[in-house]
DNA sequence: GAAGATAAATTGGTAAGACCACTTGACAGA
DNA sequence: TCTGTCAAGTGGTCTTACCAATTTATCTTC
């Protein structure tokens, strides 16, 4: 028989993390990089410099880049220096979300981004701030206006969406399709077979990012749906066409 | 004037990337986890061997393991060794997702979960197994048994959630769930304040689980995603009470 | 003989210094 | 003005050593 109180299951002490150089040295570095105002694209002082600093030494401080490194946060090139890709902010969690790569995980992240993306142009309609809306009108236009010059506007086109996610109010959303979505879909054979970068064809879903637009300006909460079950639809048609 | 052809901004050269030991490392260690059948739990051999057999440095190796710390692949504990934390797949790509956590992260993380699990609820209706469904069953009873013997069940019910998102067929739903949602609602105040680790109170939305199940296996879309949404009202109403 | 304290072996954590490979930008030469 | 070369800067890796935490074995003590 078991006579541990019943309580001692719902009320647990919580382990002290055990936190070495790696979480103190990523502090200062944190709080270093939001002291100078560094932004994504700058480049950080060089390991040993960091090292000297902080008085410890280098392999450790790349330990702790490498983790950064890991998590997407910054980026390393060979004989240049580290820069930034991310934005770091302190008390930011960072989760890794494991995929098997492949055909059918295309279209896995395709259905996820369909459940979040409607629903971030229900939320973007129900609570956009006009700021937010009009950014999403400059996306608009910019993407129509590089289309019509070039023909296509893929950039532009992730841009568009990327605003429709802020518009949302829901950070989470923007983070999943920047992080998890986009490098599935487009990243996910990066090594050997082709070397090229192919961008799609004719993009026949321009009216619907306009009708998309003017739904979420409209606080027309089914339209917009609508709109972007549309676009997704033909994401899928050209996805289905060359996977 | 730009005279180069428009063409070349349609299909360009990916580079080439330049990777260093740590990607062959980590394909060794990854090729030597499925000859050896590691599994979740399991420790690796220590980092000397590893270093030796690789023949590489044991800082070169310590970056390579820190990568997958970082990840979340595998933990390291002082004095003891290094445990695998997740299955190591060859060609699985780890996406890290940021969080900037607190009230409005949960809240923001209860909406993604709210999108994704009524999805995975239509699809589990739309293509789930027998015997998806079946275990999906076995979730439910296992959950209900405990929850009349102890008066909560917090680990059964999350259980019984994540047979809904296998059953739905979308592993990446699952993944988001496992590691996105749950790390952000139980674990985003790790360190400092509150030491402790309190499970809720008395679960009123045990019928809607069951209803759920009944409507999963009646392949009834509409009740499926109407059990799921009054069983997030509930976390919902819980979250905004304590949080 | 069993339980607890103690010591030794194992293992991850950190440090210091050196050398190699790659990138970049300045400089000299055409 | 352009081009090729070279040197400085920076990340990548190796070697060796020592520290700290854990685990295990041993020994003492009852």
């Amino acid at each position: 028989m078991n006579v541990t109180p019943m309580r001692s299951e719902r009320v647990s002490l919580r382990p002290l993390k055990a936190e070495g150089y790696l979480g103190r040295i990523q502090r200062s570095l944190t709080a270093y990089i939001e002291a100078t105002g560094l932004g994504v694209g700058d480049r950080l002082p060089n390991e040993r410099t960091l090292a000297a600093q902080l008085g410890v030494s280098r392999p450790t401080i790349r330990e702790a880049l490498q983790t950064w490194q890991a998590m997407g946060l910054v980026e390393t090139r060979m004989g240049s220096g580290t820069y930034l890709r991310q934005e770091i902010r302190a008390g930011a969690l960072h989760v890794p979300v494991t995929i098997d790569p492949g055909r059918e995980a295309v279209l896995h992240s395709l259905e996820l981004r369909r459940a979040i993306e409607t629903d971030a142009a229900r939320l973007a309609v129900a609570r956009g701030s006009p700021d937010e809306i009009e950014r999403l009108r400059v996306a608009l236009e910019t993407m129509e206006a590089t289309y019509a010059a070039h023909g296509f506007a893929i950039r532009e086109d992730r841009a568009f969406h990327e605003a429709l996610y802020m518009a949302s109010g829901n950070p989470l959303y923007l983070q999943i399709f920047r992080q998890l979505i986009t490098r599935v879909t487009e990243g996910f054979n990066e090594s050997d077979e082709n070397p090229f970068v192919t961008e799609p064809f004719a993009d026949s879903s321009q009216p619907d990012h306009r009708d998309l637009y003017e739904a979420v300006a409209a606080r027309d909460a089914d339209r917009a749906v609508a709109a972007v079950t549309r676009i997704l639809d033909f994401v899928e048609r050209e996805l289905r066409r060359d996977v």
